[in-house]
Order: C-alpha cells, then sequence, then structure tokens
DNA sequence: GCACGCCGTGCTAATTTATGGCACGACAAT
DNA sequence: ATTGTCGTGCCATAAATTAGCACGGCGTGC
C-alpha cells in the first residue's frame, strides 16, 4: 500500500512551492530523479490545476491560485484569522518581536499559520507552513498545557526528540513545565528548538476549552530578558484571551 | 501521459477540502470508486502529511495544516493580502457590499483569495478558491483591460463561453466593453456569469503595469442600481490604487 | 559561423505498481 | 439475535508508471 507517484508528486509539489518559480532541471537535480519522470509529474499536476507555468519564463513552473481551496480544517469557516490578525498586529506593536499563529497538527506538530513581523534589524524567522515540535516549543507547550490529560498521555508517551542541549527530554520534567505553562497562563522557550530563538506563547481556546492555536512572541537570544517575562506573558496572554473572545463573538 | 493515480488523488484532496471532515464511505459515494481504492489513496495522503484524522471522530479525514507551506507564486513573499486588507475593509465599511479580491491564474480564470463580507441579510457568496471565467466577470475583465495585448488576444482567441443570457461571448463586444474599462478605470458585470450576482471591479498593477489582482464589489441584483455607478466605480478604482501603492512602499 | 553542451520534450518496452473484488471484525439499529 | 453499514486488509490480475534514449531548439564559447 504505497502509491508511490502520489507521494513523489506531493514531494515535488511541496519542492515547487519552495523554489518557484523552478525549472525541470532543477528539479531533476534536486531530487536524482530521471528527468522525464519530474516533467510527466509536472505536466500531470498541471493539468489537475494546481501548478502554472510562469507568464515571463514559460518553462519555469510555479504554484496555481487554486490550491487555496484546499484549506485546513483549522483555519475553514471558523474566522480565526482574521479574530487574530488586529490583536497580533497590537501586540508586536507593544512589544515589537515578530508575532506568530500556530495550530497544532498531526498530534505531534505544530504549523505557522499567520505572522507579523517586528522591525528590528534581528529577527527570528519562521515562514507561514513552517513545522515545529509540540514538545519544544513555547507554542506547543502552551497547547499541550490545555490539552485533555488523554491526548497529553499519547504525546509524552512517544520518545521525546532533542533539538538543543537545552530541550526537555524527560517527561517527567516536561509534565512539571506543563504545570507551571498552566499556572502562568504562558509558556516560554530559551532555545530549546532552534538555537537563538526564544518564545513566549499563550493558547487560543475554542468555547469548549480545547486549544485552537497558539499565540507566540519569538525573539532572538540577544535580545531575551528573563526581567521581562512578567510583562511579555502577560501581554500573549491577554492577546490569546483577546483573540478567543473576538472568534466567538463573531 | 497520464498517471491515473495522482489525477485522482488530488481530486480527492479537493473533494476531502470540500466536504471536511468526512469518510470514506462518504468519499465512495462521490467518485463511484470502489472502498479500498479511495481508503488506499486517503491513508497515502495522510502519510504524505497533506490529511489527519479528524480529533473527535477519527474516521473521518480533514486537510491538515501543512499545506500552507504551498502558497500560490501569486501571493509568494509579496505582501498583496497584507496590503489589501485594511484598504478592503474601508471599501466595505463605505459600500457595505462584499469585498473579493481576486488573482488572475491558468491565463483564463480567475481565482478569489480574500474576502471582506457585507453585512446585509441577503449577499452573493463566493468562499476563497472559487473559480470564474476572464471574459464573463468585472474582476476578469478589469485584468482584461490592463493586461498586454499578446496575451489578452491569446485570450480572444478562445471561444467564449457563455453563462447567461446576457453574457459577452463575441471578442468585437468584448473589445468594445475593455476600451470602456480602461477609460472609466473600472469594470462593470450585471449577471453576465451567476444570474443574480453583479459585481464592479478594478485592477490592482504591479510596478510595470502588469494586472497583480482585482478588487471586486459583488451585489445582488436586487440592490444594483445604475445610478450609483459612477460613484461605485470611482470608490473601487481608488480602492485599487491604494492598494498598489501601499504594496510598492512596504 | 560552427560546434558543443544544456534544456525541455516525446516515445516505448519492461517492469513495477495500483487496482478492486472479496472477506473480516466492529458497531448500531431493528 | 440479526441485519445493514462501515472501516480496514489482502491478493492475483491487469494496468499503470517507469526510465533510458533520442530529437529539436537554444545559447555559449571557440
Amino acid at each position: 500500500m504505497e502509491m508511490k507517484s502520489v507521494t513523489r508528486s506531493l514531494r515535488i509539489l511541496e519542492a515547487v512551492a519552495q523554489h518557484q518559480p523552478v525549472t525541470v532541471g532543477e528539479l531533476t537535480k534536486l531530487f536524482g530523479l530521471p528527468k522525464s519522470t519530474v516533467q510527466r509529474t509536472l505536466v500531470t499536476l498541471h493539468e489537475a490545476g494546481w501548478l502554472r507555468a510562469n507568464r515571463k519564463d514559460t518553462t519555469r513552473w510555479e504554484i496555481g491560485a487554486r490550491v487555496l481551496a484546499v484549506r485546513p480544517a483549522a483555519l475553514q469557516g471558523s474566522s480565526l484569522l482574521a479574530a487574530a490578525r488586529d490583536p497580533m498586529i497590537r501586540l508586536r506593536d507593544k512589544v515589537n518581536e515578530t508575532i506568530h499563529l500556530s495550530v497544532p497538527d498531526a498530534l505531534d506538530c505544530m504549523v505557522v499559520v499567520d505572522r507579523i513581523d517586528s522591525s528590528h534589524a534581528v529577527r527570528t524567522f519562521h515562514d507561514i507552513g513552517d513545522i515545529s515540535p509540540l514538545h519544544a516549543t513555547a507554542g506547543g507547550r502552551a497547547i499541550l498545557a490545555n490539552t485533555g490529560k488523554s491526548d497529553r498521555d499519547e504525546v509524552l508517551a512517544r520518545p521525546l526528540e532533542s533539538y538543543s542541549e537545552t530541550t526537555l527530554t524527560d517527561p517527567q520534567q516536561l509534565r512539571a513545565e506543563l504545570e507551571l505553562v498552566s499556572a502562568n497562563g504562558y509558556a516560554v522557550n530559551r532555545n530549546q528548538f532552534r538555537p537563538g530563538v526564544c518564545a513566549i506563547a499563550s493558547a487560543v481556546l475554542d468555547s469548549d476549552g480545547s486549544p485552537l492555536a497558539a499565540v507566540v512572541i519569538s525573539m532572538p537570544d540577544s535580545r531575551y530578558d528573563p526581567d521581562r517575562l512578567p510583562e511579555l506573558g502577560r501581554l500573549v496572554a491577554e492577546t490569546a484571551k483577546e483573540i478567543s473572545a473576538r472568534r466567538l463573538g463573531s
């Protein structure tokens, strides 16, 4: 049960998204696949309406706008993005750091769905669609702290991958950390996933208390100041609450 | 050169997006395909990270957030969406009708990429990702009127499909209409695509004058008043110009 | 001006791959 | 207890994809 051609087509689609506008040759080098195979795949994706030829260089491929019809369930209908944008902008204006909105996906990872940039010359950078682990990030732990016990145990049961020397990989320590997150209303991550990247996050909740997303203040370690933590934590928690309220209000 | 399995997988993916969260059985009825085929496809899409099981009903499938990594070239990097949102909201507040932002795709169609709703009980509805033809819509003609001659001729060379009794299908008439659009700075569509739906649109231009997108005021025919046309046309054209300027400013 | 190399494209036989009918276990309603 | 429906897994057959090769166009450098 494999469907090799489908798997490969999706990989190629993702590669086009990353490198668009891209040529057949560049993709063959990227994957080490025969030219004909790559080209056949591109033509198929094109006929399905997912790819289009670049306007100026018709031998280069790019992603068509039709993919917008395929929207994640996490954003479906719900006005999560619309409700979050204004509060996120206000939060950015207060702290002048990059703000992310991330949603949980596949039970052990988070995906960035929106971003408001800080104006600092040195900033952290995560693109929309970027993936990060639940246990090693501030956003992920803000989600986990608000997740039902059974789902949480399921995540903690698996081996916790380490990404840096400070990553929490012991389930017991992680549980203690999650207790702290619950008590504070916000989660903190100092260099535990990407070295040099720190974050403070709080969860956006649905009406039933289940976590929908996390608002994240992300900054370089060079600007991370423990003394500001209570203030930043309060601000990010207030923003998350405001988004929860706005989403339910409309 | 067909890649049947890939084509079908993408169709199924799109169907999941439309009906999520959806079960295997519902999809088999939709496509009339054998159960095993559909399920194998779903599992493959899941393993590739594009699908995930619904949290509450694990036999239902939905789109994962990872698809956000695949973004259309038309929105890539460019802050088109960000630049457009505030002006669109202001336009909506002025006219209280639904505002769309659409981008051209595949040389003969438009795709809705953003939407700000009117507050009327009766409103027009086009979802993000919806597709419409270039020649029969206000947005499409706003784009065509700003397109280079060679590309425009290519579109006009094909047979122009008719969607209602008022659709312009004669290339000569369409050319005359496009001249009018150029002169006015906005395009108008009265029931030419979807019966009962009228629209007024203007193009957002890139620095080189090529059309990037169209801002569209969309309303039911019942509220369409020819006397307001000059005012609405002026407003939508101003909004489009403002978006063009904001996009280049940042 | 010529030859070379690179690129995108199309073809075809060989082989891998997907297909879909069928069966099983679980669950819900009758 | 029973019937219908659902999701899932298996396997021989049949059909699909594969990848090597060749062609034509294009730009470069000799």
